[in-house]
DNA sequence: CTGTTAGCGCCTTCAA
DNA sequence: TTGAAGGCGCTAACAG
């Protein structure tokens, strides 16, 4: 052994196996045009070569790469990391790559990553883009095939989401049936979709329900919003708080209970999403449950439907679950 | 628009400029040797046609891809997340892109993962691997360039590491300091690196301290595992106990909190890496803070220096930091 | 400084 | 059924 042993390629296959390239190609992929002895021949030469297909070169020439970019926001985010690991396992059951880009939640960078990333690709998911509704619908043409997770719907582009709607109206149905009847929001994303869609629950149950007051804070997404927003909640004299999601709800649980106001005795809190440490809040914390592998996994199939030709489904929706843990109690009289 | 336009190539930018495709390709790579007004004609008519260089093709002929691969047991471990995380925003500022593989703890996929993904590749990154030391160091010379993450060094191949024998003892010595003697420690994966670590530290613990006991009881290295070894760590009469990570002090209180049993009044608890929720739980957690996102940015410059042909360094070592919360207080008399 | 000519490793018509 | 030849899109000698 005097020099590196360069990988061994097609070329070395065909003469160990005695044969040409092309039908080594063929025997390798399969094709059944080919003797039975021979591929058993080249089948042989490749093993003992420790020979497998360049998959670059492949690429190249077959126009496909077997992997798909998934751009996120943020990979410290419980839910988005729950929709990478359905979709990675999905994509990893069809024999589908992944290639994961974090935007860090900066709008250019997310456009950028898209871009950069599709044409290394197959394909691109789009997980709760940020950038507005004009530059994806602008943009989503030239990633196609695409998907997109938690938006509006798109045309022909499949969407995968989660109904924020409904799940906040299950969430709100329940905090009226416990008798509160001034209630405040903690926004997020102002912009986003998934806030809009809170609103019109929100706008829905106020029209519904006599005597229901929903007032609209500005907070964020993060844990830190949600502490951050303690004073205010506790200022605008309401009982019950729906936050924009559990990492909210949870810092807010976490600066109401270090300035000793009860929950749910005075306040009630309510987060969205059910993250892994929703349960184990003290008190636990009422969510809705957002079933984030299983809409990864269907954002994969969406995307696989359309690498394989197939009529993508133009929208799939994931109705959330409520789920009625300790921060909700009944209003104080 | 009859027909959908193929990108642009190079040679459509060639004809366009008016040059031949040779200058393309040095313009677009910054060659200096190229006069500065082709250079501008050139950029101007890729502009123009909105080129963008075919990855896949500069990958087959220059023999990289801008791309490495990190090997991950599971994708639901907090821990691993922000590992990738660090990792993924250092390569990206490097301008790499990341593929992901979830082994989802199979030792056989996790070797075929490392092995598949790096001839997609330049490099891969094994994240704590499940495999057996005789498999690792057969597979790491194949790999190479590879870096391994919280393993034993390794010939070769640069290892970065929290060092679980000086983060445990740093507990032991903290609720030893409280008066704690019977100790119970949850073990992990009994063959991991970072158990017989942990025993280390026990061991040289037990022989520093009269009358330190140190019982050990099989758990694992989730949530459940620590609601599991409820039962046996009330029926050790340990003080206090050492959990494997934080996920099994978690499951662990959770459990023991819904038994009535008092913490950190009856019994103290103690967990390791501090995830992001360690210290919202009820109490707050002890525990010893693993850099996570730090490790995996430090991966990340052990690969990219081995890519830039630089000696890689053989061996960074984390040493995680005791941060003492609630969950342990002084021993019951 | 620029153009021409070979490939990178593989798949796939096209003939035989 | 098999082999020969021509690319996939780009870069890198090698001349001019």
């Amino acid at each position: 052994m005097t020099r590196a042993s360069p990988r061994p390629g097609i070329t070395d296959v065909a003469r160990l196996a005695g044969v040409s390239l092309s039908t080594v190609s063929r025997a390798m992929n399969g094709n059944p045009t080919v003797d039975p002895s021979l591929v058993e021949r080249v089948r042989a030469a490749a093993s003992e070569l420790g020979y497998t297909a360049n998959p670059v070169a492949r690429s190249l020439v077959l126009g496909r790469t077997q992997t798909v970019a998934v751009v996120i926001p943020d990979l410290a985010n419980p839910t988005f990391q729950a929709i990478l690991r359905g979709l990675s396992r999905a994509a990893a059951a069809d024999g589908f790559h992944i290639l994961v880009a974090d935007s860090a939640e900066d709008h250019a960078e997310e456009l950028a990553l898209a871009r950069t990333t599709r044409l290394r690709t197959d394909g691109v998911i789009l997980c709760a883009p940020r950038m507005s509704e004009e530059q994806l619908r602008a943009l989503l043409p030239e990633l196609s095939p695409a998907v997109v997770i938690n938006r509006d719907p798109q045309p022909e582009t499949p969407v995968v989401a989660a109904d924020y709607r409904a799940g906040l109206r299950m969430l709100i149905d329940h905090v009226v049936g416990l008798g509160h009847r001034r209630l405040a929001y903690l926004a997020g994303a102002p912009r986003s979709v998934s806030n809009r869609a809170r609103r019109d629950a929100i706008a829905e149950a106020v029209a519904a329900t006599d005597g229901l007051v929903v007032e609209e804070l500005a907070a964020g997404v993060d844990f830190d919003s949600g502490t951050a927003a303690a004073d205010p909640v506790l200022a605008s004299g309401a009982t019950a708080v729906l936050a924009f999601n559990d990492l909210v709800a949870m810092g807010l649980l976490s600066a109401l209970t270090a300035r000793g106001a009860d929950v749910p005795g005075r306040i009630s809190i309510a987060g969205f999403d059910d993250i892994p440490f929703a349960a184990y809040t003290t008190p636990p914390l009422t969510t809705a449950a957002v079933p984030a592998a299983e809409i990864g996994a269907s954002a994969w199939r969406a995307m696989h439907d359309q690498l394989s030709g197939e009529a993508p489904t133009e929208m799939r929706t994931f109705v959330p679950s409520l789920i009625a843990r300790g921060s909700t109690g009944d209003a104080p009289e």
